[in-house]
DNA sequence: TCATGTTTGTTAGTAAAGCTTACGAACTTA
DNA sequence: TAAGTTCGTAAGCTTTACTAACAAACATGA
């Protein structure tokens, strides 16, 4: 198999930056497969021995890693000796920005498991005040902590670039507010500041099981999107991919949006539009009102579906009113609207990883950036 | 600047393949930049004198790098031995299997001009018979070489796979055809295969001014699409990507396809859908006509523009027929479908490139792959 | 004119990374 | 008890890019 290289070499590569990434590449057979022996760990990388003892002592001597002691089954030869991530060696402060009236965060492990909660509530905040409320969360998380902090990841909406910066989040009067740097300042530890539908669909390919091309919708007071394509996370020209709740669908009007045009996405399938065509509708009338927002879901996604060859769609937001007749018409339209054969491989489905999706997707960013592991 | 790794390493690094690294560095800032000297390279690489001196003694003895002679320009200092590319060293066989009735192929120096052409007649052949008709081509042209041939690149229509083998490609009655491995090993050299509409983006990126995340739009028999993201090209879960052909526009009908739907994209803007419509037509029928097709193709990339954050949309095909009513329905469309922020930088064009685009793409894929550089 | 400074490309030596080879330790099996 | 197996480590080698230093070849200013 020949791949493409990357066609653009950006920078100069030092024998040291090789070692980063076997480090990383041992932590994450350690992260991913569980304890395994120095030995075991050579073979499943393909690095000698010897090369993975010195990373193994080096990550011994970081706290990162940690002897278990012998393995039990009965064998020939010497026993090896397991090893383990001691994941309750370091913590991660997860912020979830992307709610409307509150600010979200938690304290989670290695394993993206969460162990400390707190929220503030936005009372409308914008701007610097809003900055304060971020940073008050996460002082808060952070003196709860046990362990030291591996870094700060942030879920934030609006659009975000790759310096942490985020551009424009018209909820919360951010233009061009330099989230990253403003943590990291403050608390003087790794901060990775990413868009909300960005880290929930990294949250769900790590804890959910989404494969390696995926798009996740979030589907909330607006609607936005989340994509994965061979394992990377997309970001746009503008980093601003994702942003789909302004395209207009379908060739027959629509509502009125605040955004001025007619038949934006958001006018079919946000939740306050669609609650309030919900209003006082039972029974089939119900029916019909979730079933022709999913069909516009279907008819917006069937373009991008078919362009990105995904093999996976993922919807997250209210269970009450996505996962039924809208999801159902969401997949018939898809597949009534692309090829044939796209119908046996694509998957419409509900996130499982329910309303933390964002922080445990925050949480991925640090293990990603700080420990190459994911 | 925090940017997230990339999620999976894949597979353990060694020093020389830091090496190889820096190798493709250096050639990248000769391809790119014309004769420098070993100094101005260590400049712009960031590596030292004595590396780069290194380097490019190897790529000397390989013959991919010559000594023009001393720098003219006066200024202190010991005068500077400039190097260059040596452009002539290797010719690049491309094929181009698009075509409808005939294949194409070109001799190509390493800058992507074209020395020599070749066509084989397709007669209708498919399967084996095809093949056949692409190693004689691929013959033909390398029996004209007069310098070393670097490699083979191959632009096929339908679904191609990492490995080079055609997945799919029904006009040729191709299924699982390992194209790759039977041109390698018929040639003894190396040999890259992929999907046309791929090698066409390739083609706009290195040679045609396009940007890092762009989208061609192939508008000829079918209508396909090559998708560039953060300069990698997207081959999607399987391999199916920029299969935009048979995606239905619209929600008010449209003609019957081929494929059994109604109103795919390419029963409007296919090339023989399109002149069918056309016949007879004159003044603003015909305007109206082109309009149409341009106002389709704009309602099924709305939604591919806005997800995607992409800042160019480039098509290939006849001129006459897109370059014009149909080109600015399109602009006019996206623009109208699409969020405010998108349209001062979203451009549409004609490829600048014409018909020769895909066998310069598939020089791009052999330049990539075996050197390093575009 | 001539000393000084600048730039180029190379030589010599060093540090880091991962490799191969070899070995002792600890266990199972015949 | 001897032989075989597996684990982890030690010693030495090769490769890589680095720093330091230098000669060559030029411009410039006293």
């Amino acid at each position: 198999m020949t791949a493409l290289r990357p066609l653009r070499p950006s920078s100069k590569v030092l024998p040291v930056d090789a070692r980063g990434h076997n480090r990383s590449l041992v932590l994450q057979t350690l992260y991913r497969e569980g304890s395994r022996s120095r030995a075991d760990i050579a073979r499943e990388t393909a690095l000698t021995r010897v090369t993975v003892s010195a990373l193994v002592a080096e990550l011994i001597s970081d706290g990162l890693v940690v002897e278990l002691g012998q393995r039990e089954e009965t064998r020939p030869g010497k026993p090896a000796t397991l090893l383990d991530l001691d994941r309750s060696a370091f913590v991660i402060v997860g912020l979830d920005l992307s709610e409307h009236s509150v600010f979200t965060g938690a304290l989670l492990d290695l394993d993206g498991a969460i162990s400390a909660r707190a929220e503030v509530a936005l009372d409308g905040s914008t701007g610097d005040e809003a900055v304060a409320k971020v940073v008050a969360l996460a002082e808060q998380l952070i003196g709860q902590a046990t362990a030291p902090v591996l870094g700060i990841g942030v879920g934030s909406p609006g659009v975000v670039d790759l310096g942490g910066v985020v551009l424009s989040a018209p909820n919360l009067g951010w233009n061009g507010m330099p989230l990253q740097s403003i943590l990291a300042d403050r608390f003087g530890v790794p901060v990775l500041v990413a868009n909300d539908a960005n880290a929930a669909v990294l949250a769900e390919h790590s804890f959910g099981g989404a494969d390696s091309d995926a798009m996740l919708i979030t589907i909330g007071h607006g609607v936005g999107a989340g994509l994965l394509l061979g394992g990377t996370p997309l970001f746009g020209s503008r980093f601003a991919a994702g942003e789909i709740g302004h395209v207009v669908v379908g060739t027959d009007g629509g509502a009125v949006c605040a955004c001025g045009k007619r038949g934006c996405l958001e006018t079919w399938l946000s939740i306050p539009n669609l609650i309030d065509r919900l209003e006082g509708e039972q029974g089939a009338a119900r029916t019909a009102v979730l079933q022709e927002a999913g069909q516009r879901l279907g008819i917006a996604l069937a373009p991008v579906v078919g362009a990105l060859d995904l093999s996976e769609v993922i919807l997250s937001g209210p269970t009450d009113l996505l996962d039924g007749p809208l999801m159902a018409a969401t997949v018939e339209t898809l597949r009534s609207r692309t090829m044939a054969e796209f119908h046996g491989s694509l998957t419409l489905r509900m996130t499982t990883l329910g309303p933390d999706i964002v922080l445990r997707g925050a949480a991925v960013m640090v293990l990603s950036g700080q420990l190459g592991v994911s």
